[in-house]
DNA sequence: ATAATCTACAACTAAATGGTTGTAGATTCT
DNA sequence: AGAATCTACAACCATTTAGTTGTAGATTAT
């Protein structure tokens, strides 16, 4: 698994905002469409299109079309991603304290 | 459990770049320097430090001074905390879920 | 003592980000 | 048919970001 790549980028960039975190949190708890989440927050509706649209490069949701409307759907296989990836990270910190306790115990 | 705050902005944002992402791995496998980090990459010193000071305001590390240099040392509490909040997200999604699964099993 | 190394920080630049308004195409409502 | 709604997207602006170079203070090595 790698730790590299745009990819990853932009899924924990998608993440860094408070308002997206809000709008996915909607998402899962939901379905939306794209005006009825731009609704909720105190900007333009272009400017919540455009989270939208981040937190669906970063592949957390898709948009399903229904008549004129666009519902926002969310995609949990990207949060299941974005906690393998913090896995991985831990193992790495856990691997090496292992290393540590196997050299203390050669000590003995 | 709150998912807004600039804490977790930060929290995000500093695992939102890939050369971040190498630097807390380093750190998390062993005691680097600043400088002995910077080597690794094709940046400048300061751009390396500057990311280290993302990365320190973000919670992930900490800095250990030894002599004249600074060790950069992982906190494996802010990765735990990053993972928590995934970790809550994905229990919107479960819940959602299950309040749908009741439905059903109502209609029976 | 002097030189080399490590760090901190300021000043600068180019590009990305997060917001705005405005325009226009689809779809739905009356 | 005409009005209202939803979406897409362009153009613009202010701020932040990620990089640079340069300077200066502390610590270590010769």
């Amino acid at each position: 698994m790698e730790l590299d790549g745009e990819e990853v980028d932009r899924l924990f960039h998608a993440l860094a905002d408070r308002t997206r975190r809000d709008i996915l949190a909607q998402a899962m708890t939901g379905d939306h469409s794209v005006s009825a989440l731009a609704r909720r927050y105190p900007f333009s509706f272009a400017a919540v299109q455009k989270h939208v649209a981040v937190l669906e490069k970063a592949g957390l949701v898709t948009k399903q079309k229904h008549g004129r409307e666009q519902r926002v759907v969310t995609n949990i296989q990207a949060i299941e991603r974005a906690r393998t990836l913090l896995d991985h990270f831990e193992r790495l910190w856990v691997e090496r304290l292992e290393r540590f306790e196997a050299v203390l115990e050669e000590e003995d």
